[in-house]
DNA sequence: GATGAATGAGGTTTCATTCAT
DNA sequence: CATGAATGAAACCTCATTCAT
């Protein structure tokens, strides 16, 4: 499914609404602040309103970060699906994944990816399950992947365990790695396949 | 130094002093809750006083996350230099770091270690100054070993981006790996190692 | 400027309004129980609200008490300007002075005024430094009087100085003059004027 | 009664003893940052015990500040009573009573003096009443001096009025004059007494 | 859709005071 | 006499949320 389709079916919401601005714009607070330290009122103002006019949109915080981590992954979803298409081996396509990924972390397009992991917290049990469901098919995608690296002895431990370790160093580089510095994303990308593929 | 000296020079405290005590509960309950979401009532109350009692020990919240961290970083570092000693080769050297590593994430001795990562930004610079030289020597040793594996051309990328992905993927694990599950501690280091080296 | 022309600008709070009916209040409270033993609660409760809701209006307390002495200060100088413009000899101006002043510590209109003496110390130096601008303009007025009089031999001792004395006589007053007393403001005023003009 | 007399008598502490330095100390602190913002532990501190030590000597912090003040009163009485035996008209009586009140003030003796008047309503009704009585001989010697120059006409109002001016334009002294700026606490006295007397 | 004024629960912190040692 | 640890009430302040307009 397309970006646009799933506007139209309500999945995500338009960019260009007065919704999708306050959720972008919400998940660069949320990343830049943190979700605690974001205060309604830093949200609002940053969209000139006032604060009470954020709950016309959604019932509370809580939802808007549901909506923002949501929205999120089924958009890196859609890149990861329109990228594989275009790989060919499973070497390949392991390298589109990594990029995707890399883009999502520090790309231009998406601030509230990264925010998944340290505000996961933040949300009820209710709000998580909804995510959890988007994020086992993101991280299945992964896993076929890397499944059959190993099947072909591409790598040198098993797919999902290999998910973890590549997870958590590509999460990690939102700690230390700059997108304007002297390090390209492409270069980072290469490299961290580099790494674990043999 | 060994652990004693450093009591004695007051660089960590007691395990067993009542501030060893109040830091050892922060440290359980900053993980398992968060610091934001810990209050100082809650603190009090599992070491049985009432919230202005922590006061006298500490001038406020964030001096208890500061110490919890600080002094984490001291005792992982103790503990690193130690296991070096009685490695040999650079490989033994880096299974060794590893399993430091894990062990401070996963080990019942020191709660707080895994804390710095998602409670960096609750500290104000002030705070966050004395710990970044101790994690720069922490980090230090790291890098020695790392360059020099990939000097010796064991891993594939340079030593201090390798560390970066290391650091990763075993913080990551606070997410997903439990010590008492089917994978052991000791597989999972056997596993990192193996995922990285040649 | 008239009173009504400071309400325009911005300077000073209309007194029907909720923000003017709060500044009165904490008026009269800091000055009848001093500002440290008024709490934010005594406060709210006199307005009929909460302690929080006060912070809608002024970000802490202090600015409470800031915005109190600032708009006191303002609205006796416009009192003392049309004061002035009535009196013809320097003699009758000093009596104007005296009068406004007297009004200003002992009259109903403005509980805040005498506030700044003993409250004076638990403002930030921010929050002294709008005020002391004010309190220049007032001081200077009183100034260019008395040094006229001492000039034309009607005081025996210089302006600046004599301005000195005849503040600390009239701040005086809160500790021992009622305005029901036997002695009546007008009387007050006019023994202060015997009591150092010859 | 003597200085000497009073320590005697218990009615003023030996100022070389632990008590003595500890109601000096106070008397300072006082003064300085004012009562409610001086905590006992500051105090402590200044006298190198910690903030319990205190109650052995006081029962409470209040009782501190009563003890200040009421020693301060007694302190100024002698010398005041010294200095009227060696003047001789009731214009150098008056010169005497300023220059007392002057050094109460500002001299290095009795930090404890001025206090009195802005902390006053620190002390419950229980701990003003002691100070009262002093305070009431105190101002009867006033009295009695401006009440016999009243009668000769030497100053232009009554007695009990005429030291209300005087006691205001002394202790509000304490809000702009230095004892080491230009203006000499001589020159004060004597600029005083030229303001007031005909 | 948005505003402005509140709410009210809950947070951290302060600090005089107590008391066993 | 003094310590050190704790008490506990009360303070200021925060902030998501509500709701009449």
């Amino acid at each position: 499914m397309s970006t646009e389709q799933l506007i139209e079916a309500g999945l995500i919401t338009d960019p260009d609404s007065a919704k999708g601005r306050l959720l972008r714009t919400a998940a660069r607070l949320f990343k830049d602040k943190g979700f605690n330290r974001s205060t309604v009122r830093d949200l609002a103002s940053e969209l000139g309103m006032l604060s009470g006019s954020l709950f016309y949109h959604y019932p509370n915080k809580e939802a808007i970060l549901q909506a923002v981590i949501e929205e999120s992954i089924r958009r890196a979803l859609v890149r990861m699906e329109d990228a594989l298409v275009q790989a060919d081996s499973v070497s390949e396509k392991l390298q589109a994944l990594i990029h995707c990924e890399v883009e999502a972390v520090h790309g231009v397009v998406d601030p509230g990816f990264v925010i998944m992991v340290p505000e996961w917290r933040n949300l009820s049990e209710e709000n998580q399950a909804p995510i959890l469901v988007l994020r086992s098919a993101y991280e299945a995608v992964w896993r076929a992947v890397l499944d059959q690296m190993y099947a072909e002895g591409l790598i040198a431990v098993e797919g999902g365990l290999m998910r973890h370790f590549i997870r958590g160093a590509l999460m990690e580089t939102t700690h230390w790695f700059k997108a304007s510095g002297k390090l390209s994303p492409r270069a980072l990308e290469e490299q961290l396949y580099q790494a674990v593929v043999r």
